[in-house]
RNA sequence: GCGCCCGUAGCUCAACUGGAUAGAGCAACUCCCUUCUAAGGAGUAGGUUACAGGUUCGAGUCCUGUCGGGCGUACCA
């Protein structure tokens, strides 16, 4: 409907002397309030400055000029400053309706980005413990982004990158040798700033499980270091699965060194001069970036920083072809992707393919307080812990329904409350409470299938305003895809909602005259495929019954 | 100090990327279950969009400054 009106608008736009440049853009909006119509456009107003005219002037002889399908708009009108106002026919609503229910499970898609091949990493957490709430923000968000953009006809592949040499790695390690060695009744402490959690206990208990003492005299860290990596990220795989999580590919950072990346970049900055050696160190020079001071690529002891394989890993995700890269996460590491950028910039790739998804933190209130967690001191609470507590559809609805770029406040006792003040169960609600009528309606009537309903029947405004409420469905998946923001999914299927249940109050379905049962049948049906379509990028079940 | 993000109803947050009268949910108050699920609905109250300037037809949204909060600012990841 929008391209229709930009193309109507255009064609009536010719009668004034314009450069393309001057009508690239012509915005197509939902106004507030519904007397404003259910479309408008700014485009006079736009236009007034180029043309020096009035932009009401304007407005009267671009609608002058205006031709349109009576059979999709019903009126044109000139408001405020210059607004032009577009009511849409009925007809045009009951054929949209009827599109969506022969569309079913597709509706909603489109093929906006097809052909486009787009590598969402995410998640992306080292192997050194359970996934904890902070982690679950990234991964949903990371999800749900992927979802919205195979809707809108991208293929997208998930990916999940880890690390499990280094430092970090080896201290997990020996916090497993540790409390190995206490429990087989051996004096020794855990390391300083080693990992305290309960879960390196339960590791040690299935080394002594599989091993019983015979590593007590072993020297390398190796076989614990293993083993805690082998039953973490088992852990981390279920608890993805059950939040419904499915990543396609996991990328370790080995196989930049493996494949030789890792030197190939240093050698490659250095030929640019934008890289050099100073006290025993490999820089970055990423003041020509426009950064403060340079950044060290390989330490002075030889190892290199994680930026340099941070570097080369996504000079390997557009070496394979990806026509976009979205990385998500946490504004803890904000400092890091500039650099990225730069040295994808400086190996000669185009930096614009990387796209970063930025979310803040989360604070998890429970008893009304606030609760701040580590991994290492192990006072977190653990995604599963969480899921526990309210469930894997509460969980990822709450990650979901606000914008990245704010602080997530997650409050357990809210979320725990789920019978009545939890909004994931107002949406759930209202499409069990549909498929309930359906079913009631399947027992009591019996139409033929070739029977089409009569959707010229629904002229109650309730049941009018619930149709464009579900012709809206593509275009916000298209907007919270581009903006890489899931929680305006969330927001509209809210709406929806509660728009359906106003026509669930003001329109019966049983015990009306056939034909409108009929009909409003289909109507219901409609929205509940709409409903279980939203909730299904959203990664959340919709249940027919509750 | 510098960089990024945020500041909207008592609380948690929206506001379609600059549009028309700033909206929801909790919490408070008043009503509504012989009617397809009351896990619901109708209504009342609650605001100088932190503050001060600026840009223009038009600002919660963009620019500058101030105040307040979060996160960074390592040869840690």
């Amino acid at each position: 409907m929008k391209d229709y009106l930009r193309s109507i608008i255009n064609q009536s736009l010719h009668q004034f002397d314009l450069s393309d440049d001057d009508i690239s853009e012509i915005q197509i909006e939902k106004p507030n309030q519904p007397e404003h119509g259910d479309a408008a456009s700014n485009i006079a107003m736009n236009l007034a400055s180029v043309l020096k005219m009035n932009p009401r002037k304007i407005a009267e002889q671009i609608v002058e000029e205006l031709k349109y399908d009576e059979q999709k708009i019903q009126s044109v009108e000139i408001a405020g400053p210059g607004f032009i106002n577009f009511r849409f026919a009925e007809n045009y609503l009951f054929n949209q309706l009827d599109d969506i229910l022969k569309q079913g499970a597709n509706f909603g898609k489109s093929d906006a980005l097809k052909n486009q091949r787009i590598l969402v990493e995410f998640v992306s957490a080292n192997p050194t413990g359970p996934l904890t709430v902070g982690h679950g923000r990234n991964a949903v968000l990371g999800d749900t982004i992927a979802n919205l953009l195979e809707w809108t006809g991208a293929e997208v592949d998930r990916e999940y990158y880890f690390n499990n040499a280094g430092r970090q790695m080896r201290m997990l390690g020996e916090s497993v040798r540790a409390r190995y060695l206490q429990l087989l009744g051996h004096e020794t402490k855990l390391p300083e700033d080693g990992y305290k959690g309960e879960y390196i206990k339960n590791i040690a208990q299935e080394l002594i499980a599989e091993n019983s003492d015979n590593l007590v005299e072993v020297e390398e860290v190796d076989p614990f270091k293993d083993k805690a990596e082998q039953i973490i990220f088992n852990d981390i795989q279920s608890t993805l699965k059950r939040m419904n999580i499915e990543m396609d590919s996991f990328f370790n950072e080995k196989e930049v060194y493996e494949d030789g990346s890792i030197n190939q970049t240093v050698k490659i900055l250095r030929e640019k001069d934008l890289a050099y050696d100073k006290d025993g160190a490999t820089w970055f020079r990423t003041t020509e970036f426009g950064k403060d001071q340079d950044t060290v690529l390989i330490k002075s002891s030889g190892e290199p920083t994680y930026r340099l394989p941070d570097i080369a890993y996504h000079a390997n995700k557009l070496d394979r072809g990806y026509d976009q890269c979205i990385d998500v996460f946490g504004a803890d590491h904000i400092d890091t992707y500039p650099d990225v950028l730069s040295g994808i910039e400086a190996l000669g790739y185009d930096r614009s393919k990387i796209d970063v998804v930025v979310y803040q933190f989360v604070t998890l209130v429970k008893d009304g307080k606030p609760f701040k967690m580590s991994t290492r001191k192990a006072n977190f609470i653990t995604l599963d812990e969480l899921m526990d507590e309210v469930g894997a559809d509460v969980t990822r609805f709450f990650f979901e329904m606000r914008d990245p770029n704010t602080h997530l406040e997650f409050d357990v006792g809210q979320a725990k409350e789920a019978g009545e003040k939890n909004p994931v169960f107002y949406l759930q609600y209202a499409h069990a409470r549909i498929h309930s009528i359906l079913r009631k309606v399947e027992q009591e009537y019996t139409f033929d299938v070739e029977d089409q309903p009569n959707l010229e029947l629904l002229s109650h405004e309730s049941e009018t305003a619930l149709i464009k409420s579900l012709l809206r469905f593509s275009e916000i998946i298209q907007s919270a895809a581009d903006s890489r923001e899931p929680h305006r999914l969330i927001n509209y299927l809210e709406d929806l909602a509660s728009i359906f249940t106003s026509f669930y109050h003001d329109c019966r379905i049983l015990g009306e005259e056939e034909g409108l049962v009929q009909a409003r049948s289909a109507l219901a049906k409609a929205t509940a495929q709409v409903l279980a379509n939203g909730l299904g990028i959203l990664g959340i079940s919709a249940p027919e019954k509750m």
